[in-house]
DNA sequence: GGTTATTGCGTTACCGCTAACATTTGTTTT
DNA sequence: AAAACAAATGTTAGCGGTAACGCAATAACC
């Protein structure tokens, strides 16, 4: 076990400063008074020490450690990958650090996260798509100073809450579809264990009723984040008259496109097929993916949970939910 | 400013079981001796009071925080994004924990981040694919108790190193399109101030020059990572009988093909394209992208750097390097 | 000019935990 | 039965900072 690097601390700066821990430390944060001079001085031996005050010591006196735990069921999606990055962004911008967790879609993990995020005091967490039951997610998020979460079943008062109408977004997918002339709707979908999971899959079925398209359990398929085109060719052999597409997000409905082309069914004429996100790539595909975005960009949303949760952190937290929409985008795929 | 939330600590553990604090912290870390009803007992204790230890103090303590930072260009970038779930996952398996920044490639950033990782006390630190000059990230990686880098310049005997066989890799893909008949090659890169993108810019010319196909800067467009179908137009209108094309990675590759069906050159017909990482969707675009793969999956990647970061934190360090090979996709883009 | 602020420091104690050593008790050895 | 040892626990002293308070020296006030 190798001994750690000798560090300099800020007792040896104040040694050799001569002055005493208190004044150095004073300086370093800026904090209390101090003479101009005895500031320069002290940060010229800081510089000369190479001086890097120790965050760990002072997270223990301060009881703050500027460090915010962020879990995500997956960060190689490109939707949370975006979201990440601009949560990632405001945070640092705040002077925070993110320690990320990745439950690989795993509730197992999502607990021990939790646990550890405790043990590891941040300041703060935020969690997108959980994948555990509202009750027990709350009762963890309880024990934290702060936190914030992005569609996420919690109970109300304990989080800051972000989350997207489902069913208004669904309505316009699928009227979108039904004016487009089809007549067999299929919706290809996640676990249903997290909350965009469960909404996506209920209020398709809902909105198909609204509108007078008759859906049942053979017009939908759940499968996992990268098997988008075999649930297609599942829908398709199931249910083959299907002639209109609502894929949970872009990259599924990627999949469902790819199989589509596969097997010759020309899109938009035969099949129609809208997905959710926007993704970076979505525009890219021929044909262009018609899709669902939100009217928030992706990056903002990670950056406006940050500002959420550092709001809360400090106390003079102002909305405690924001309310998401989607757009549809209206691309080659559904035109 | 909100107190923190009063916690139980090892002393109010140790109070209310009647043994000293010591005993409580041997229990928990399961090391030195007692007997097991003590042991039965503590953790009792610990349990009914909720008790959970504080990693702060601990990190103090030992002088080892558990921590590991990782410092990466664009986290929603689909090859970073599956990178970074390979080494979360061994450090999550290892009982590390991932402080993750964004450098949105911005070299500033980046040294601040190194600074604060010092800061930090993290027992070590993977980078992806920086953007410093080697001499200055070498000179951040030396105050480190331990470092990886992947795809990064860097001194050697510094950090462990994972990189890839560049010329290798650009020699597949030149002579593939050759031998498809190309004559007029094309390439779409990244910012050439990392390894990677300055590699594959350079090694594309050797590669063209050593086929005996001529290229200037004329057949080169550097582009940011999201505009590779403007610049795959810019370099069509400045070469118009480009016929092959090879791009920095897959999501140039994407809108290339694009602008290729929106421009009416077919590919493979009239262009043949090439790119790098197969991303996901990659095999699901249409046509297929044919593309270069490293041998080793993207994930395995990202575990192997987390895999050598502990052996030398441990300082049982095996291999300082490890070299990555491509191998080329053959799928319909480039037949 | 004496009283009260203000400025510029230093001292002490503590954040919560663990390393290292000390102590007690029981067990084995010879 | 004394010596040697191991097992189980306690004591002390930090880790590297900061909060809170204390105390001179100077400035401000009437």
């Amino acid at each position: 076990m190798p001994k750690q690097k000798d560090r300099i601390t800020i007792a040896d700066v104040a040694e050799k400063a001569n002055v005493s821990a208190m004044t150095v430390s004073r300086v370093l944060n800026n904090k209390g008074s101090f003479s101009e001079e005895t500031r320069q001085h002290v940060l010229h031996v800081m510089r000369e020490l190479g001086y890097r005050p120790n965050r760990v010591a002072r997270s223990l006196a301060t009881a703050k450690t500027l460090k915010i735990g962020v879990v995500v069921p997956s960060i190689s999606s490109a939707y949370f990958g975006e979201v990440l990055e601009g949560t990632e962004r405001v945070l640092w911008e705040c002077g925070y650090h993110m320690l990320l967790c990745n439950t690989a879609v795993d509730s197992r993990r999502e607990h021990a996260v939790m646990d550890l995020f405790e043990e590891d005091r941040v300041d703060g967490v935020v969690v997108l798509s959980s994948h555990l039951p509202g009750d027990e997610l709350s009762s963890y998020l309880k024990k934290q100073r702060a936190a914030v979460v992005i569609n996420c079943d919690v109970e109300p008062g304990i989080a800051g809450h972000i989350y997207t109408d489902e069913l208004k977004s669904m309505r316009m997918a699928v009227k979108h579809l039904q004016q487009a002339g089809c007549k067999c709707l299929g919706y290809i979908g996640l676990a249903i264990e997290t909350y965009a999971g469960r909404e996506r899959h209920d209020m398709f079925i809902r909105a198909c009723e609204e509108v007078g398209l008759s859906v049942s359990s053979d017009n939908i398929v759940i499968c996992d984040r990268r098997m988008g085109g075999l649930a297609a060719r599942r829908l398709f052999k199931r249910v083959p008259e299907t002639d209109g597409l609502i894929c949970f997000n872009d990259e599924i409905a990627a999949g469902a496109l790819r199989v589509c082309f596969e097997l010759q069914r020309r899109v938009p004429e035969d099949v129609a097929i809208v997905g959710f996100d926007d993704i970076f790539l979505a525009e890219l595909l021929v044909p262009a993916l018609t899709t669902l975005r939100l009217k928030t960009t992706k990056q903002e949303v990670g950056a406006i949970a940050a500002r959420m949760l550092l709001e809360r952190i400090e106390g003079r937290s102002t909305r405690d939910e924001v309310v998401l929409e989607h757009e549809l985008v209206v691309r080659e795929s559904a035109p």
